[in-house]
DNA sequence: CACGCTATACTTAGCCA
DNA sequence: GTGGCTAAGTATAGCGT
């Protein structure tokens, strides 16, 4: 039984563009799901907030996004609204919000989450043990996507509003009192530089000083 | 001898937010740096525009992109702004959708549902300290109200359909055993050219806990 | 094309300087 | 924070199905 394990197994390969095309789109693949998994690790071990953009060769877009690719943009766009920030600014402003009606709902809402939450638990321990068993595949409900896509539509919207909703309290307040933080609170405009652009060199075989194509970071 | 301890070496970490902070703060960091390196990489191999922004534990903004963060988000932002398209996008990808994919997406509705479950909490307690304290009204957000009211209805339906789900893939699980990939194992129709690759999958064995946060696809 | 497999290249957790 | 080290944990290139 001659077999050639020469090529069983990762091969080494130089990092410069893969010249068959069949073969770039499997990388492509293979290597974006790998990044949008990096993200989504680095999401939740360090309770991030990222967003990937990214183009194909066939010029399809990709993306990924915690918590919303748009809000990320935004945030980096307009140098940071800083939501975290605002949200403990809410908490530090609890002295207003005539919102009664809305919390109640939210209190429910939340219920519901929780719910939500366990069943979902459920749910994914019968995935795993199908997957372990056998993963054939099976038809879908398009019903249950077409539900679940509804309500993903729906979250995002409630995100949104309750973000509005927020800051539309907070302002409130801080023309009524006039005290709290105030407009030099938040006020901060610290554009940040970046006109670089450049690409630096893709140190591929460095392992130390390996700067890559254009990061830069914004300081705050 | 006193052996070395078997910290020498790399130990596995559950996908779970670190709670040492200043343990987070390094794995932030190199975390960080692998992401970056494998974008760069990524860009260099397929020849594919991409670009990340990531805010920090500190709620510093890092980005990364080729070839220019700014360039790549316009070209997204005039691509995708339409809600009706990320509908679309995944009425596509059912068409392929196989289960995992759809468990996929489910997770990412429970990690928005969670994220959603905080602000509500911050929410909550700005609702109760207020009516410990309240001094003034504001008036409501009425279209908040209503959001809300909506995102209950689908979170019933929602709730509904989950239950469907599950038990439908369990029946199915026990109705399929003997007719395993019966000639097509599923049905899903190929009639068009779908040239998406709409969803993104996880590679097969995914560990317990790590969750796609939210990533999606913009087409046209 | 998407998936599984396997050997191997690469990444990185835990420590230290 | 940064960078080096070591060994264990992952990602993935090349190939099948």
């Amino acid at each position: 039984m001659s077999k050639k394990k020469s090529s069983l197994g990762r091969q080494k390969i130089p990092i410069e563009k893969i010249p068959k095309k069949s073969h770039l789109q499997v990388t492509f693949s293979k290597r974006r799901s790998g990044l949008f998994k990096k993200a989504s690790e680095l999401c939740t071990l360090c309770g991030v907030e990222i967003a990937i953009i990214v183009f194909s060769p066939a010029d399809k877009a990709f993306s990924f996004g915690h918590p919303e690719v748009e809000s990320i943009i935004d945030r980096y766009l307009t140098r940071n609204p800083s939501p975290e920030c605002s949200t403990h600014q809410l908490v530090e402003a609890h002295r207003n919000a005539n919102v009664r009606d809305l919390n109640m709902q939210l209190t429910q809402f939340l219920n519901h989450l929780e719910i939500e939450k366990k069943r979902g638990d459920e749910l994914d321990h019968v995935r795993k043990a199908r997957q372990r068993q056998f993963w054939w595949e099976s038809p879908i409900d398009e019903l249950a996507l077409h539900e679940l896509l509804q309500l993903k539509v729906s979250i995002e919207e409630l995100k949104k509003n309750l973000g509005k909703h927020a800051s539309k309290i907070m302002m409130e307040q801080s023309n009524m009192n006039s005290t709290i933080l105030g407009a030099n609170g938040f006020g901060r405009y610290d554009a940040f530089e970046n006109k670089s652009g450049a690409v630096m060199n893709i140190g591929s075989t460095l392992p130390n000083n390996a700067y890559y194509l254009g990061f830069r970071h914004a300081y705050l």
